[in-house]
RNA sequence: GCGCCCGUAGCUCAAUGGAUAGAGCAUCUGACUACGGAUCAGAAGGUUAGGGGUUCGAGUCCCUUCGGGCGCGCCA
């Protein structure tokens, strides 16, 4: 008895019940208006419910009358032990020892298959993160969006959705010239220019130039910055792919917004809202109407001057991902970036496309790193930049991977570098994959002991931390679906660390090795399976965060 | 001034409109000569920033005040 089934079978039942009252409510009745969920009380059943208290009065009973009446059918339904109606009209539902015990035999066939789900089978996504600037390293906003960007890829395409990481490569535009006249200026040893960028790397760039260009000494003031452009530029988006894929997050399409200038791209995003009505000219200039679709003014596409203005690669940008076949476009940008999202909806909306469906645009909020209590300011000028390569070298891949991850994207996150340096168990994912390396501990001594799991009787799972155990497990593919629906990895993140405190506490309780010359019996087997099931579970969790599961610690 | 996000335990953070608001760390008390004590059991810690409202029910939704972060360009 999985979730999904017993909601379903519930469905049927609250279906049948409202049916003679009002046929129309008991037509639009789907799996979500059952709410079943586990409650924290174990007081509360394996299962609970308040659908009696949503539907009530919608059919003029009161929420006990209708609760009683469920309470009845549920309890008819197979592999239900118990229903009891609690308070105002909850509906407390306690399954069967062998119900719930099955499921742990069933998570061992399917291995990592399990938690995958359906719920955005058929979706075309194009997921958007990172896109930092190749004019310095990646900072740790981008850091953020690197890790939850790259577990929520994972999510939705577990959950059925075909999905593409893409990355914005903005090459073209004012701060790149920044970038090379500022390695321009630390070749020829002068101070960085007012609007440019500092810091060691800059210096270290402009070595790697000179040492790969043999010709520099007989370029002009243009040509020279030129060349350090284009050299600038690709050495440091190779380091930017290097941190990347150090932190393990690998895209699969670099998009540079340069070839959407070159390629007419853009002249045909105009044309195209140009033919919609969507574009006028005023005072010299091509504009966008986006105030006809909420935006709080009108936006310039091309400048008097000719020049096409940033927001026209996006135009042509947002175009090209549609014309390629993406349904969905998830863009996921820094707050320090949010006042662009109503102009991006407008956007959307100008194109015919339904804003936060064809475009979506997920606000990260500020990461700050501590420091011995006080902030460590980050900032790519003034060359005091915290990188992704710091927090790596400072708590690993993991701890900085997992702390990233383990928030919501809503909250400012203050990262104490002090507590994750200690490498103790500050950080919950040491908690996580110690559990994980505990079931591989039990089953190394199960293995040694003749307990290999081949008696196994889910009936015999009794115990009350095991029923909880269990519980835990099977909500795994519902929490997947809702962290991918809701595009929030945290909640992978946050189930994981209540499936380890579970089963740490089952550990603490059941034994799966006989002691001493004890017989073997099916009890043992029945748990080496439920541990086997649980390493399992919490492996499959970690590689949705893109953490390592490791089997020893 | 306008807009977005946030305000929850000493700290860092959770909680599809559901029942007694939860973890980790920190503090205190305990637990195997039995599968790894990187664990477990227990204690203490809260007017969910303040005030109104919506309803069977609000940390969650609406209004408002206060506080913090970030934005509001023919910059990118």
């Amino acid at each position: 008895m999985n979730p999904d089934l017993l909601a379903s079978s519930l469905l049927a039942a609250v279906t049948a019940a409202v049916q003679g009252r009002d046929g129309e409510a008991a037509d639009s009745l789907s799996v979500g208006d059952i709410a079943l969920e586990r409650p924290r009380n174990r007081d509360h059943g394996d299962w609970a419910t308040s659908v009696a208290l949503k539907l009530a009065k919608r059919i003029g009973l009161t929420p006990r009358a209708l609760a009683e009446e469920l309470a009845t059918a549920f309890g008819a339904i197979e592999g239900v032990a118990s229903v009891e109606v609690a308070g105002p009209g909850f509906l407390n539902i306690r399954l069967e020892a062998g119900a719930a015990g099955a499921l742990a035999a069933a998570i061992v066939a399917m291995g990592g298959a399990y938690g995958g789900n359906d719920a955005l089978a058929g979706q075309s996504i194009n997921l958007e993160f990172v896109s930092a600037n190749p004019t310095g390293p990646i900072h740790l906003g981008g850091t953020r969006w690197a890790a939850v960007g790259d577990s929520l890829a994972r999510l939705l395409s577990i959950s059925g959705a075909a999905v593409i990481r893409e990355y914005y490569f903005n090459d073209h535009g004012v701060q790149i010239d920044r970038f090379a006249r500022s390695l321009v200026a630390a070749y020829r040893g002068e101070p960085t220019p007012e609007d440019g960028y500092g810091g060691q790397y800059i210096s270290d760039i402009a070595d790697r130039v000179v040492a790969t260009r043999s010709n520099l000494g007989s370029l002009d003031g243009a040509e020279l910055q030129e060349a350090f452009r284009a050299s600038g530029v690709n050495l440091m988006f190779d380091d930017i792919k290097k941190s990347l894929s150090d932190f393990g997050v690998h895209f699969d399409v670099y998009f540079h917004e340069n070839n959407l200038h070159e390629s007419g791209a853009v002249d045909r995003a105009i044309s195209r809202l140009r033919e919609l009505g969507h574009i006028f000219e005023e005072d010299g200039a091509v504009w966008l109407r986006t105030t006809a679709f909420g935006d709080d003014k009108d936006r310039v596409v091309v400048k008097s001057n000719g020049e096409a203005a940033y927001i026209s690669g996006d135009l042509a940008y947002y175009l090209d991902k549609r014309e390629r076949g993406f349904d969905r476009c998830i863009i996921m940008l820094g707050a320090d970036h949010h006042g662009y999202v109503q102009r991006m909806m407008a956007m959307c909306a100008a194109f015919g496309d339904t804003p936060n469906e064809n475009l979506q645009i997920l606000i990260g909020q500020m990461v700050n790193l501590v420091q011995s209590g006080k902030p460590v300011r980050m900032s790519k000028r003034a060359g005091t930049v915290v990188t992704m390569e710091d927090l790596v070298d400072a708590v690993g891949v993991d701890a900085a991977r997992y702390a990233l991850v383990r928030s919501s994207s809503d909250s400012n996150l203050d990262i104490d570098l002090d507590v994750l340096q200690k490498r103790s168990n500050d950080n919950p994912v040491f908690y996580v994959q110690y559990a994980h390396a505990r079931t591989h501990q039990v089953a190394r001594n199960a293995d040694a002991a003749g307990v290999d799991g081949s008696q196994f009787a889910a009936e015999l799972l009794t115990d009350e931390t095991e029923s909880i155990l269990l519980g835990a497990l099977a909500e795994f593919p519902r929490i997947v679906a809702q962290a991918a629906s809701l595009r929030e990895p945290h909640r992978v993140a946050r189930f994981l660390e209540e499936l380890a405190a579970a089963f740490h506490r089952w550990y603490d309780a059941c034994r799966v090795t006989p002691v001493g010359d004890d017989p073997v019996q099916p009890v043992h087997h029945s748990r080496r399976v439920l541990a086997d099931a649980t390493g399992q579970v919490l492996r499959n969790g970690l590689d949705l965060l893109g953490v390592s599961a490791p089997e020893r610690m």
